[in-house]
RNA sequence: GCCAAGGUAGCUUAGAGGCGAAGCGGUGGACUGCAGAUCCAUUACACGUGAGUUCAAAUCUCACCCUUGGCUCCA
């Protein structure tokens, strides 16, 4: 039974879909005027892998994303850069789905940009007018916080603490706390609404995109941790008013923050690593076993030694699968009596990662159950105390689990074709050497191979 | 100031009342011509400190120490 840690309650709840096996997840998107770092890239990667997680457990997943294309930061980064901002929110559009890519991180089902639901959210901030939820000032229209006492809940504070610590609040609002839905500009970027030329607030538009997908109440919507505040309380607060209904949503799901070597990464320390940078560096599937080797909720610690672990970890896992793909092809017996007892303890390991998954997506221990299982497996494999039958089974079990988190496990082989074939003939030539016991000759073939960063590894 | 998360072997992380965990790393052994991989053993007094509850506490309670983060830019 799946539990899921709900922000809302701070509580492990059982997880129970509003409508029958569909999900309908929504996962905060980046704003678009800059590469994404890998923070973000630790959050996609999160939610990429409970989406494997939840289609795994035969749930019909409808997950979406929006892009924050219109945003002070793109506008003010465009005109340093003398370019159109549209122009600026597409390209950087384009290299965050790039690196999404690169990542493996594919389970989004829909894209929605701001840009693209100006008329949605025209009409809730108009449903918001009507309903007495929002007013309208020279500078714009806003919520009126005061009309949505439940404003705290997710984050837990009180709105009264957070008033005192205000800086310089716009006077023309009423309250404080109160944001902005509509802001009235009339220089470009802008839209025409019912109160003038302006463009949208940072908030309004998730819940118009959700509305206009998802409902007005939906599964679970998703993020970093500091979007809890005061992002997804707006969003509540607006949606919310507008509907009638609660809650916006059942589980508010949020991860934990990226550090780099201890601190937090940001511009000004100088620490920001962007994914593009990081992928020089590492391969995609080091960093995403660098990220489920820690809990979604937990923070992680990027540095040089946690990657190099992530590194040697993952490389257990392609070895254990590269020595069952050689002894499938050696000669072993297709079935053997020992079957019986793998098989049990295949099973027992299956249930034991999927108990781990279920409680709240524990990725660590559903990852230590495998690092056990693969122990056992080498070594039946050591007293050639196994099968090719069951051999297959169990590399099927291991792909399969890959999949699950989106790790290829079936290893990587860095090679082109012609380089392959010249390796095949090296390696060829040398094992005539060592058959005439020439060691000082495939010692040196070896030790000039690891130059090159190609490690030869005898049977 | 307010709020939150956390302190578990050399390192990175799970666990959350009762069999001392997983990976990385170190050491020794088996296997190898050697190396590597693998296995075995070992390294590990493992649970921030001090009290308390309990037959039993890393896990619950209280106090304290320390770390990190958030407090309307933020995944």
């Amino acid at each position: 039974m799946l539990k899921i840690y709900n922000t809302m309650s701070r509580k492990k709840e059982k997880f129970q879909p509003i409508q029958g096996n569909r999900i309908k997840l929504f996962v905060c998107g980046p704003t678009v005027y800059d590469d994404s770092h890998i923070g973000h890239a630790r959050t996609y990667i999160s939610f990429d892998i409970i989406a494997r997680y939840l289609e795994y457990k035969g749930y019909s997943v409808f997950y979406l994303q929006n892009i924050t294309d219109i945003e002070d930061k793109i506008i003010n980064r465009a005109s340093e850069l003398d370019v159109f901002p549209i122009d600026l929110a597409r390209y950087f559009e384009r290299r965050y789905l790039e690196d999404m890519q690169a990542l493996g991180v594919d389970r989004v089902n829909l894209y929605a940009r701001a840009t693209e639901h100006i008329s949605e959210i025209i009409v809730q901030i108009e449903t918001l007018m009507d309903k007495g939820f929002a007013y309208e000032t020279e500078t714009g229209v806003y919520f009126n916080e005061s009309k949505f006492p439940e404003f705290g809940n997710l984050s837990h504070r009180n709105v009264e603490d957070l008033n005192i610590h205000r800086v310089s609040p716009d006077s023309k609002k009423r309250n404080p706390g109160d944001f902005a839905l509509w802001k009235k500009k009339d220089v470009e970027p802008y839209w025409d609404s019912p109160w003038g030329k302006g463009r949208p607030g940072w908030h309004i538009e998730d819940t118009a995109i959700t509305e206009e997908y998802l409902g007005q109440q939906y599964d679970i919507h998703g993020g970093g941790l500091d979007l809890i505040f005061p992002h997804h309380e707006a969003e509540i607060a607006q949606m919310e008013s507008a509907s009638g209904k609660s809650p916006l949503v059942r589980y508010w799901m949020h991860t934990g923050f990226l550090n780099v070597s201890g601190e937090k990464m940001s511009k000004s320390l100088g620490n920001f690593i962007t994914i593009r940078d990081m992928l020089k560096n590492h391969d995609p599937e080091t960093f995403r076993f660098f990220v489920l080797s820690t809990h979604y909720r937990s923070p992680i610690d990027f540095s040089k030694t946690t990657l190099e672990q992530a590194k040697n970890s993952i490389e257990r896992i392609y070895k254990v699968i590269k020595t069952i793909d050689d002894a499938i092809e050696s000669d072993i017996p297709e079935t053997i009596n020992n079957d019986n007892e793998l098989n049990d303890k295949l099973t027992e390991t299956k249930n034991q990662f999927i108990e781990a998954m279920d409680n709240d997506f524990n990725t660590p221990e559903a990852l230590s159950i495998i690092f056990n299982y693969i122990r056992d497996v080498n070594r039946e494999l050591d007293i050639d105390n196994i099968s090719k039958s069951m051999l297959k089974t169990i590399k099927n079990f291991l792909i399969e689990t890959g999949s699950i988190l989106g790790v290829d496990f079936s290893g990587k082989v860095y090679t082109d074709d012609k380089s392959e074939d010249l390796l095949d003939v090296i390696v060829e030539v040398r094992n005539k050497l060592r058959e005439k016991k020439d060691w000082e000759l495939s010692d040196l073939i070896r030790s000039k191979l690891k130059e090159l960063d190609i490690i030869l590894e005898d049977k």
